[in-house]
DNA sequence: TCCTTATGCCAACGCTGTAGACGTTAAGCC
DNA sequence: GGCTTAACGTCTACAGCGTTGGCATAAGGA
C-alpha cells in the first residue's frame, strides 16, 4: 500500500482503467447508490473500476480504509456547498444543514461512516472552522469548545440516524413510514391514551428529521450563554442558571463516559 | 418461524440446552460483548447455544431480525430503571439519560439497534411515557409532539453515535482518543490558530459524551416553550421568538426530508 | 398409545474479505 | 533507444459468512 501522494506509475487496468484514490472512492459511492449500502463488496467495487478486486487492496487499507476516505470526501462536499456570512448563527445553522444535507445525499455511504472519526484534512477544516466562527463571536474558549462539541456531535449523530432512515431500501422505508399511521394510529385510548391523542400530529412529524428543529434549540441555547457572558462581563455577576450545561452536565458526562 | 406466545413443543439440542427468544437474545449480547459488533454471526451463535446455527432461524427471521429483538431488549431495559417522580424536566432527563446508558452498557450491540425503529411493545411504552409526561406538564399537543419527536430521536442519535465510539476495540479506541492530544494538539497555529488555541480543552472534553450537556439545552428550550404559552394564554399575544422551533425550521426539515 | 407436526439437524449454495505469489509494464537513468 | 527495477495489477486460494430445503425425531394433544 502506497499513499496516493508517491504514486509515480499509473499503470492502465487491463481494461484500460487508470485507477486513483478519488476514482475509486466515487465508484464506491456510486456503488453504495446502486446496490444499498450492504452492496459495496470488494468483487463488485473490482468489475464497477474494471479491475481485479484485490487492487482496492493497493489503495486503502481494506475495506475499513476505504470507508473512512468515502466519509472524508462527504464532510469535505459539505464544506464546499457551505460560504461564511459573518452572521455566527446563520453560519453555523448553514453550516450544519450542510453536513447533514451532505450525508443524506448518500445515505448508504453515511450509515458507514457517519459515527467515525477519520481526523483526515478536510474533517480538521470543519472543526477549525467551526471554532473560528464560535471565537469570533466572542465566546470564551471554554464555551467555544463545549459550544463546538455539541454541535459537531448533534450533526453526526443526526446524520446517522437519518442516514439510516434513508439508506433502507424503498419497501422497507415506506413500512417503517407507515408505521406512524399503521401500527401507532390504531392503539386503543384506553392502554396508551397520549399516543392515541395525538396519531395525527405524529403521523405528520416523525418522517421528517428533527434535526433542524433541535440544532434550532442548540443554537438558542449558545446565544443565551453567549449573552450571559457578556452580561456577566459588565456586571461582574455569577453565571445563572441557564443554558443546562453547568457542573450538574459535567458530572453526568463523567458517569456516561466511563460506563463503557 | 414461529411467535414465542404459541411455542408448545420444547425440545431440547443435541447439548441439553432447551431454546427460548430470550435465552438466544441474552446469548446474542453477551457474544457481542466477547467478539465485538461484528462478532454475531449465525454459525458462532449456534455453538455458543449449543445447536445448530440454522435453528436460530426457527426462532427470528434472519439475523435482522434478532438485531430487532436485541434493541428491544435494551429499550426494556432503559425504562426498568427509570421511575416517574413528578417534574416533567427531571423525570424526563432521568429517562433520556437511562436510554443513553442502556444502550451504551452494550456498545457492540447499540451499533447494530440504535438507528432501527423496532415497534414492538417495549419501544411504543417509551413513547407513551414520553407524550404522557409533556401532556401532563402542559404542553399543547403540538408542542408536546414536537418535544417528543426531538427528545427521542436526540437520545437515540447520541446512542449510536457514542455506542459506535464505545464499540471499537480497545487498541482503535484508544488511538481514537490520543487523537486529540496527538493530531489536534500538534497542528500548528499559523495554520490551525482556532483548534491550536483551544487545544487543551479539545483534549479535556472530545473524549466525554456530549449528549448530557444537548440534552439540558433540548430541555432548556422546551421549558422557555411552555413558559411562552402559559404566557400567552394569560395575556392572548402572539408567540416570541424563542426557541427556535418555528416555522423557518418546519421549513427546514421538510427540505430536508426531501433529499433523499 | 397413536398421530401430527413443531422443531432441531444436516448438507449445500453462493457469497464474502483478504493474503501471498506471480508476472507485466511503466518510469528513470544512461 | 535500451536496460533495470520495482510498482502495481492479476491470479489463486482459504476460511468463513447468511440462508435455505429436506429430513429425522420426539413432544404433546387425543
Amino acid at each position: 500500500m502506497v499513499p496516493e501522494a508517491e504514486r509515480r506509475r499509473r499503470r492502465p487496468t487491463r481494461q484500460g482503467q487508470v485507477l486513483s484514490e478519488t476514482l475509486i472512492v466515487e465508484t464506491a459511492l456510486r456503488m453504495l447508490h446502486e446496490h444499498g449500502s450492504a452492496g459495496l463488496t470488494a468483487r463488485r467495487l473490482g468489475t464497477a473500476l474494471g479491475a481485479d478486486p484485490s487492487t482496492v487492496y493497493r489503495y486503502f487499507a481494506g475495506l475499513d480504509g476505504l470507508t473512512r476516505a468515502i466519509g472524508e470526501e462527504l464532510m469535505g462536499r459539505a464544506l464546499d456547498t457551505w460560504a461564511a456570512t459573518g452572521d455566527w448563527r446563520a453560519d453555523l445553522r448553514a453550516l450544519g444543514l450542510a453536513i447533514h444535507a451532505s450525508y443524506l445525499a448518500h445515505p448508504q455511504a453515511a450509515v458507514l461512516t457517519a459515527s467515525r472519526v477519520t481526523g483526515r484534512p478536510r474533517e480538521i477544516e470543519v472543526d477549525e472552522t467551526i471554532l473560528g466562527i464560535l471565537r469570533g463571536a466572542g465566546f470564551t474558549d471554554t464555551d467555544a469548545v463545549a459550544v463546538y462539541h455539541a454541535f459537531i456531535d448533534l450533526a453526526l449523530a443526526f446524520a446517522a440516524l437519518d442516514a439510516g432512515a434513508l439508506a433502507l431500501k424503498d419497501e422497507a422505508r415506506e413500512r417503517d413510514e407507515q408505521m406512524w399511521t399503521s401500527t401507532y394510529a390504531r392503539l386503543p385510548g384506553t392502554t396508551h391514551p397520549h399516543i392515541a391523542a395525538t396519531a395525527p400530529l405524529l403521523a405528520e412529524r416523525m418522517n421528517r428529521s428533527a434535526y433542524p428543529t433541535v440544532l434550532g434549540t442548540l443554537l438558542d441555547g449558545a446565544a443565551a450563554r453567549l449573552a450571559g457572558a457578556h452580561r456577566r462581563g459588565r456586571t461582574g455577576q455569577g453565571r445563572s442558571r441557564g443554558s443546562g450545561a453547568g457542573r450538574a452536565d459535567a458530572e453526568d458526562a463523567e458517569r456516561v463516559r466511563s460506563l463503557s
